[in-house]
DNA sequence: ATAAATGTTGAGTATTTGCTCACACACGGG
DNA sequence: CCCGTGTGTGAGCAAATACTCAACATTTAT
């Protein structure tokens, strides 16, 4: 007479039951049991066998699904602690939409934790949006300081220092820094840097617990120029030397290393706080900065990004 | 200045993320509420949410699955209390593979209950083969009765009579049915079940707690007339009066109707017992037996039915 | 403007689940 | 035939999860 089939794939098939009447049906793995006519634990590992088998996949039937599986790609793939992709509006050619929104609720998570922290800030239009969607709140046990100067090159203060907005609706201690972006010379930030108060506020910049960025690219509408701070000249020099994007004025090249030279000798920001000691998170998105981000991904210069969905697949699929 | 975004969206999306987190990332709740900052009781609220809000969706990736989703349709459909689909194998049209392993499963499942049970079983070729995939147990607190009679026509034992396989297999007390399985006249039926030994076994087949039976069809392969047990013209006669289908030889029409008079005037076997105390399983696969299935379910005549996939299909294709 | 209705939250608690361990049983080699 | 070896099993326990409740916030209706 016939035998039983064999065990294994018998076994197989009664982890997929249980997995499903586990998973689809909803049944307790103690129903489950009584059902099958075995022990608890013999269902429970049953159900255990069905995932570790692959015979159970689950899927999230959201647009914010995509963004996580992409998330988590990202993560491992450029070894970052923390990445945020946000849906991306298809309609919309905006460079902040949803990064805004998801940088603003990832500062809010830092700035309500009870214990004193040290955020640093950085500059540009993304920074500005996200600081736009804080909400306000009652911070006066955090610092947040600026990495760059707050000067524009006409002696105003440039409109895209962000950390006064912040201080503002956060109610944090802040620490602008009274520089121009770019100085004149190497020895002019010197001088600039020598200044007590300006070494503090550099000093506590580099103790940062968490840091955000924006990244900015080197392009023909690169933001350090349109905003003043570079002539046409010193853009076309740079480009001719190989940046392709920006991070507090800092310009890098397509392997995320530094311009020797150039503006780089003169750039009056704080360097960029490490992430071996901390959180530093990049908020960019668009084509044209996916060079740039790229690159600071590739030379693990921050370990944090928020991102959208369309960048994210672009970063990937940039091999 | 935009305004956050409507909160409803804002939650699913966080719902999502947390769904995400729990199901495809395999965080527990607590990690997800301090990724997300929030408690971990919201953290749950959200994976639950997430859940009921129909973003998860968990599919089983086994041939099995497609099965149990079956079953599932059937149950609901059909108002079944046991429904157990095996995957049909398409390189065969064998008439028990599967069900027969199935319903040995079933049975034993009831078999291994520590509380004395009764169990009334039909007879046929599928029947047949499941008692053979019984293993070996010791049961002496069950009772298994026979609800058809075991003399063919000849006067000899029927073959796919299966209360003495069953009762050595299992080693449970076991009553079978001196009787032909259809009398030679309606009054010769009365005489047999009027004998005191009958009258008590058709007693315990009508209080049994489960019911195993089989499904025949009344086509030119009629298991009741290639066995002996109905002439040529008798069959013909039933097929003329709408017949498509019995059970332990109650031959019914496409709406589960007994046929009346006819063979039914004489059919010696026990009722079937009433769904209404206790689970009456029937046990069929294959195209022949669909009419008489589909019958029988929407007659309601059973509460319980293993089938395989194909035949599960084709019965929910049928309306 | 007030009250009712609705929804959200955290705390506490009961239930469910995952894990470890010791043991039993079958299989195959010496 | 006996003895590893390895697989499966159940008990017990720790962790994780689901549920209930009361308080509070927010919206809606009068």
């Amino acid at each position: 007479m016939a035998q039983r089939m064999d065990s294994s794939s018998n076994r197989l098939d009664d982890a997929a039951r249980a997995g499903w009447l586990y998973y689809v049906a909803g049944n307790t793995q103690e129903e489950i049991a009584s059902k099958l006519g075995i022990s608890r634990q013999s269902a429970q590992r049953l159900v255990s066998l069905s995932v570790s088998e692959g015979l159970i996949k689950v899927r999230l039937d959201h647009p914010i699904g995509r963004c996580m599986d992409l998330a988590s790609r990202l993560k491992s793939r450029f070894a970052l602690d923390l990445v945020e992709v946000v849906p991306s509006d298809p309609s919309s050619d905006s460079t902040t939409i949803g990064v805004a929104e998801a940088t603003a609720t990832e500062i809010e998570r830092w700035l309500k934790r009870p214990d004193p922290i040290v955020m640093a800030i950085g500059t540009g239009r993304t920074l500005k949006a996200a600081v736009e969607q804080l909400t306000p709140m009652d911070c006066p046990h955090h610092k947040v300081v600026s990495l760059t100067g707050n000067i524009a090159p006409d002696g105003s203060a440039a409109y895209y220092n962000v950390i006064f907005n912040m201080a503002d609706t956060v109610k944090a201690r802040s620490f602008p820094m009274p520089l121009p972006v770019i100085a004149s010379s190497a020895r002019e930030r010197e001088l600039l840097h020598a200044q007590p108060m300006i070494r503090r506020t550099l000093a506590l910049a580099a103790q940062a617990d968490v840091t955000f960025v924006g990244i900015g690219d080197i392009g023909p509408d690169a933001p350090l120029h349109v905003d003043g701070f570079i002539t046409d000249a010193e853009l076309k020099e740079l480009q001719k030397a190989g940046a392709i994007g920006e991070i507090c004025g800092w310009s890098f090249d397509a392997d995320g290393k530094l311009i020797e030279g150039l503006t780089n000798d003169r750039v009056a920001s704080a360097t960029i706080p490490s992430r071996e000691h901390a959180l530093v998170v990049a908020i960019a998105m668009g084509n044209r900065k996916l060079p740039g981000i790229k690159a600071v991904l590739n030379r693990r210069l921050v370990n944090g990004l928020i991102t959208d969905e369309r960048t994210a697949e672009g970063l990937l699929k940039l091999l």
